[in-house]
DNA sequence: GCAAGGTC
């Protein structure tokens, strides 16, 4: 039997199709998915793996207490002792009690087992049991085996990992490498009629980028969340892409805080092209407005004399009208970035549009959304593509004149490789057929395809001269005369402006000049796609994890809000690091790295060496960086309290935090100066974050609460304040009490300490009937009552409309809903396996 | 309780 491994369980898949003479038969070893069918006469199966199945980490048997513990070196670390090199002072390791060279005891160490973690040995983990569990199973009973990753140094790797858990079971089946660059049958069957033999030299290029990537990882992230130890689940992360590219967004932001704003004066003129005399109010079909020739005055002195020199004016002459086409060329491909940073601009953030394209990937809407390439490969048929989605009735017409072309052209961008094709739809989709944010992005997909068949645009630009009082103005228009591409793709379009038909030497009506001082701003924030965009252009992560690396400075509290700004934290981080360890801020040492797992993979070097000399880097980094642990300590500890703070505590005069409760993990607000001090505000569920301004009202305080899909709101955080009160809602009469032939009403009211809010009866505590409600959104009572259970229906208001519901947790007609729901989304059905 | 890289 024929053992063909594959990086993902859809590439096991498309093999076997391709493959197969006939329809291969799916079957299932243990949990995994795999593909058998004969070729040749003899027996094939294909297993897709789940990426990496292996995972380095540092040796549990040898070195630690326990997988995963921070301790430090365990019993006698006789692997860790010969590892160290000469220059660090060794701790003489003794069973059970290991001592620092100083002769201080080491058990239960932290810090200062750093140095050494430098050091430690890496193994390679199990990551996917269940995968490892089927592939052995089958390498057990294989005659040879095809490694068939993705042509890449890290599917080399993957092919690697797999091949030496194959080897543990099988060590003499013959083993060959497959290398395609696409699922087309011509490709497959050239890649395995041509195996070639696995290229050891460039997995161990990607084997040293998992070490160096751990050890740099760990030793700084260990360092900076054991400096300040702030409770469990509270980790301060570093790492190779994510510390350059926060960084780059403390970067900005200081030049945002040296950047001196500069006055200037904008003049604008209203012109009327219809009244030849300034006789209209100037806002019929000939009004426009232009700005000053000179469009920026330095000096305030200089806008006073030209307004001056226009006053009085009534009418303008046109000195010049100069008309120009120009020709906006259709868009490139989507390759992942590109595809984030237009999906950025639409409002939807990297990381979201990733799990949505997957999900669209996996129901067969698109192809594959991890690519670098901007190139349709010459094997993808266009016009194929473009008659499978022509049944949207929003792109039909388009998709008619595409294929009434004699021949299809596509734009291409400059990046070509063999990866995967271009992002493009698979199938057809309507909004029916999607939910809304998947329809969103589908559509945008869908475009852009077609886009990318589309005709250039023209625009004709027209730029109009007109002189007033001896100034000149200039008014400028924006006309699409032809459409092309933009009949489809209505993206990143700025709206036309027109101007009103004019002739050289017309005189037109001036209805007088605006002077408006302005000042410059600073470089703009980064967005989520343009920093995306800055990462590729540095060679910081990849197009599969880019998006990921983002969401991970957002979760450790790094960076917040879009565009990007850093936190106190992700400031005080940056300047810690690059001042005592500067390789890890900056996006050098990726290039470098780059460069040295070229050297791997041509042979010149060898991973030992390359790794061994980061680790040195990294023990004189460390060095630098433990003497200063107090300055670091108290940087970071001022940044955490600056974050946290939200104003002065109204007892005591100390710093109100926001914190969390250490039982229920749930945010409030209390004061620096506890234990003295017990004031505390509760607070809303949702994302907090501190506003500058006081309540209008009390003076008190405020927050911004986004609860979960809502629009930020500005809070008072005294529930006391009359801005938080909220009226009691008599909703109706309380079913359990009718039962007992009494009539009370049901009140809904928020719980002041909680600010919970819920429906409670007024005769609580004989009855005992209190219902939930939700939290936000304005609520009115009904006349109507729930037909399963008689609870008083109530509609909560909220910015996406009315929602009329039965508050009755236990209300039997939930259940039947509930039955319902997975009916009502079939569309994530995965289609045909 | 660490990273980054694959993929779900």
């Amino acid at each position: 039997m024929k053992l063909v491994v594959t990086e993902k369980h859809d590439a096991a898949q498309k093999i076997a199709d391709l493959l197969g003479a006939k329809k291969p038969k799916a079957d299932k070893v243990f949990n995994t998915p795999v593909y058998r069918f004969e070729k040749d006469g003899e027996e094939w199966v294909t297993i897709g793996l789940r990426g990496h199945i292996l995972e380095p980490d540092f040796a549990p048997s040898l070195v630690y207490k326990k997988k995963g513990g921070w301790q430090g070196v365990d019993a006698d670390g006789q692997t860790l002792q010969a590892s160290i090199p000469d220059s660090l002072p060794k701790p003489p390791f003794k069973k059970k009690k290991p001592f620092t060279a100083d002769g201080v005891e080491l058990k239960g160490w932290k810090m200062e087992a750093l140095p050494y973690l430098v050091y430690a040995p890496i193994e390679k983990l199990p990551k996917e049991k269940d995968i490892i569990r089927s592939l052995k199973n089958l390498a057990k009973k294989a005659d040879s085996i095809v490694i068939a990753t993705d042509f890449d140094r890290e599917g080399e790797l993957i092919g690697a990992d797999a091949l030496s858990c194959c080897r543990e079971v099988n060590a003499t089946a013959p083993v060959s490498r497959a290398r395609y660059s696409a699922f087309t049958k011509p490709e497959i069957q050239g890649a395995f009629s041509n195996l070639v033999a696995m290229d050891d030299n460039l997995a161990s290029a990607g084997a040293s980028r998992q070490d160096i990537d751990l050890i740099w990882g760990a030793v700084l992230t260990r360092y900076l969340t054991l400096v300040k130890f702030a409770g469990y689940g509270n980790v301060r992360s570093s790492g190779r892409v994510q510390t350059p590219t926060l960084a780059l967004i403390c970067q900005r932001e200081r030049e945002r805080m040296a950047f001196v704003p500069e006055d200037y004066w904008v003049i604008s003129g209203q012109f009327d092209a219809d009244a030849r005399e300034g006789v209209t109010a100037g806002d019929g079909p000939g009004a426009f407005s232009a700005d000053h020739a000179t469009a920026r005055f330095k000096e305030e002195g200089a806008a006073k004399a030209a307004m001056n020199a226009v006053e009085g004016h009534r009418s303008a002459r046109v000195e010049a009208v100069e008309k120009r086409k120009r020709t906006v060329p259709a868009p490139i491909p989507f390759n992942t970035t590109a595809l984030m940073a237009a999906t950025s601009a639409e409002g939807l953030s990297p990381a979201r549009t990733m799990r949505i394209a997957e999900s669209l990937y996996m129901d067969g809407y698109i192809s594959y959304p991890r690519v670098d390439n901007t190139v349709y490969p010459a094997s993808l048929d266009l016009a194929e593509v473009v008659r499978a989605i022509s049944g949207n009735p929003a792109y039909a017409p388009t998709c008619k004149a595409i294929l009434a072309q004699s021949s299809i052209r596509a734009t291409r961008g400059k990046k070509e490789t063999t990866d995967h094709p271009p992002i493009y739809p698979t199938a057809k989709a309507t909004p029916d057929d999607l939910p809304p944010a998947e329809y969103k992005l589908y559509n945008l997909i869908a475009r852009r395809f077609l886009a990318t068949l589309s005709d250039a645009a023209v625009v004709e630009g027209t730029k109009v001269t007109l002189e007033v009082g001896g100034e000149r103005f200039i008014a400028r228009g924006d006309v699409l005369v032809k459409p092309g591409f933009r009949a489809i793709y209505p993206y990143g379009l700025k709206k036309d402006e027109t101007l009103p038909p004019m002739e050289e030497g017309q005189q037109v009506a001036f209805n007088g000049a605006d002077c408006v001082q302005k000042q410059t701003e600073p470089p703009a924030r980064y967005s989520q796609g343009k920093l995306i965009q800055e990462m590729e252009k540095l060679g910081l992560g990849t197009k599969s994890t880019r998006h990921a690396i983002i969401e991970r400075l957002y979760n450790v509290s790094y960076i917040q809000n879009d565009p990007i700004e850093p936190s106190q934290l992700g400031m005080a981080v940056v300047e810690a690091l690059d001042k005592f360890a500067p390789h890890i801020t900056g996006s050098a040492m990726t290039a470098e790295l780059e460069e040295r797992m070229d050297e791997i993979a041509e042979g010149k070097t060898s991973r030992e060496a390359v790794v061994t000399t980061s680790r040195d880097l990294l023990s004189q980094e460390l060095g630098a960086l433990m003497p200063h642990s107090e300055e670091v300590k108290e940087a970071l500890a001022d940044a955490v309290a600056a974050d946290a703070y939200i104003g002065k505590c109204p007892k005591c005069g100390k710093d109100l935090q926001l914190k969390a409760s250490q039982k229920t993990r749930s945010m409030f607000i209390g004061c620096s100066g506890w234990p003295e001090c017990d004031v505390t505000f509760p607070l809303p569920s949702g994302k907090i974050e501190s506003v500058e301004e006081l309540c209008p009202t009390c003076g008190m305080p405020q927050v911004k609460v986004t609860a979960f899909r809502t629009k930020p709101r500005v809070v008072c955080i005294d529930p006391a304040c009359p801005t938080n009160q909220e009226p009691e809602v008599v909703v109706g009469k309380c079913p359990t009490c009718a039962a007992m032939g009494k009539s009370s009403n049901l009140v809904a009211r928020r719980n002041p300490k909680t600010l919970k809010r819920s429906i409670t009866c007024e005769n609580f505590d004989e009855c005992q009937t209190r219902y939930p409600l939700p939290q936000y959104g304005k609520l009115t009572a009904t006349e109507e009552v729930c037909e399963h259970c008689g609870a008083p229906m109530v509609v909560v208001t909220t910015a996406r409309g009315p929602w009329k519901l039965c508050p009755n947790f236990d209300c039997p007609g939930k259940e039947q809903e509930k039955e319902k729901k997975p009916a009502a989304r079939k569309t994530t059905k995965r289609k045909k396996a």
